[in-house]
DNA sequence: AATGAATGAGACTTCATTCAT
DNA sequence: CATGAATGAAGTCTCATTCAT
């Protein structure tokens, strides 16, 4: 994804402020340049098609997310807390992206974006994954020593991922269903303590 | 509205049909008369508009998810499993309602439709609130006696009905996202039990 | 190349008259559906495309101009003339077929269209080449019989096609771009005994 | 207008080698500016507009034709044949030039080229036609005596001339639509050689 | 109950060209 | 001499919908 020029940055931070009010199909052509005050072949000038606005998109979603949110080495449930605190407070604040993140529309327009979704999605997972097989590893504190059994009732840290991040997108998703009117932040930290205070109970009981 | 006819449920079908295929943008009244074998006009004697249309499919899916997937009485993690076998056994047989029982896309485009999908996946999630609820009253087995200590470290029923629901709803996503291509209920399975396993976990380190 | 409706008859026809006025790029929707008093969409109704109505246009050239200017069996120069003049005649009672007859455009701007032109060149092409061959074998004046000596000094069938049917092209594409001002019977009629009389005289030559 | 500069040439080099890849649709401003690796304004520097490109176009085609073709003093069938070698060579070098060179398209797009593609035609013709009118007067091998009585079954030249040039171009059309994929003037030098050939007999069956 | 024909709105895109820098 | 940015006009085509029959 090569650098965008600013008019091209300008371009796709209104582009997600659109589908955010209207979804996919409120983006069009047309109503993207009145919105930047110019005509539809201008926006021809910095993007080849709508498709490369939208990946372009895409790129910047993943370059924010990932940038804005980076994940703590330490894979423990507070640093997951933390992770998932900042991403509520970032939809919050801009609730565009709320739409956009989770856009799975994507996937039924164009064949090409399908697979930059897919891949999308399934990064977010193994990230998450990876932190899950690592607190199986070191323990939920992170201060089982190397070499010690591992608390194995932690289970398929990819269900535990899938279940995660799945509902997260839910909560996010009804969140903006009902408007953004209720707190994200707070239903948020309620439902990824949910899961990781069932696990630490689950683990302690082992452990002890 | 309620009680199609013949017709109206043939044409439900073939757009709930059309839509697996080609998401919602896949579904124009063009389209799905060729399919039906007869002209556009034919299908605004059936129903007023694709609006109708769509609404009339959001009816049929929830009779035919509710009716087809009830509730066990007993709401056990085992209970819980059976349910949710029976939902990937369903979408397994009939892909095309994979993308629609979670079609949020619906929410964008007409607001009366938008409504329908809120309450439609409000009250799926409270159904599972409950069951978590009465697991927390009557134990993990549902033998806890009345007026018994509960197990109160299973924590709020609401985000682990969000963390399950929405979990399965990604599973299913990907599932589509990979055409269908591996066994989704055997991964979905694993993601139920995930959850169950670590509430029994965490419920007997209690309860012991 | 299924029979037209009447609907379809009438934008074919129009769609000559206008690539007549101002070729191949005077041709688009807009103008074809105001001509005819309808909006753009209402030609989609009739045709799938703008290829489906100049593929259309092909088959009733192929159609017309065959079935107008039918080969007599007999193939002497005087029926070769014969034939030409009938051509030249249609073409000045309807001088947009004489643009849309030789119309190479249709080569360059789309895939399919361009074979349908190869084709119909080279069908053109060998009707004539044997046409000439016919002569070759049965004499000029058809009179020689089976079995005779040919005059062989009538040379390559296919060239004298080429040269006659390039010929009569030429002829009609310059009386297009002087504006159909001069008598093009008069001087088609010329171009085709200067062929025929030379061959006679060389067919003579031998024959004496 | 003469005289171009160097980069006025490279221009119009590059449109020939369009138009010969994609007919004149496929010559674009934009793809011409491409190609020469600048910005679309600068082409506008170089020359008012795309009609001002193409007539350049022409008149470097003229200039080129001509220069390289120059027609031999002698009007002999030999020097005939000779001569369309060397086009035939011409063209098999750089087939653009085949599209272009019988570029009739040209008369539908802009009134002003219309005239330009007219007159070279018509000087081409008449070239051609001097050539044939000239051996009526002296004989197919240029040996008759002034005053001797011309070989008069050799017709009407400016139909000869018309037949030959037709059927070049008609050959080379088909030659380009086929994707010159045979041997252009193993093919034109058999088409020359059958209507000088048929020439010679007629007028030996006189002569004699 | 269905069709044939049409429509208004609007989708994405391309073209030749211009203007300030 | 060239660019970056833009434009007006126009292109083909699709959509949901309507109306007379």
């Amino acid at each position: 994804m090569r650098d965008l020029t600013d008019r091209q940055r300008q371009i796709v931070d209104h582009a997600i402020e659109m589908i955010g009010e209207g979804g996919l199909s409120g983006l069009t052509m047309r109503r993207l340049s009145e919105r930047l005050g110019v005509t539809e072949p201008a926006l021809y000038r910095h993007f080849e098609n709508k498709t490369a606005i939208l990946a372009a998109m895409l790129g910047v979603l993943e370059a924010e997310t990932y940038e804005r949110l980076p994940f703590d080495q330490t894979a423990t449930p507070d640093a997951l807390a933390a992770h998932f605190d900042r991403l509520f407070a970032l939809l919050t604040e801009r609730p565009a992206l709320a739409t956009v993140v989770f856009l799975d529309e994507f996937a039924t327009t164009d064949p090409e974006l399908k697979s930059m979704v897919s891949e999308l999605l399934a990064k977010n997972r193994e990230r998450l994954a990876t932190a899950f097989s690592a607190m199986r590893t070191h323990g939920l504190d992170g201060a089982v020593p190397v070499g010690a059994t591992p608390p194995s009732s932690i289970p398929d840290p990819d269900s535990l991922a899938t279940l995660l991040l799945g509902g997260v997108r839910l909560v996010v998703r009804e969140w903006r269903l009902d408007g953004c009117r209720w707190d994200l932040a707070e239903r948020g930290r309620r439902l990824v303590a949910a899961l990781t205070t069932t696990m630490s109970g689950a683990a302690g009981a082992i452990g002890a």
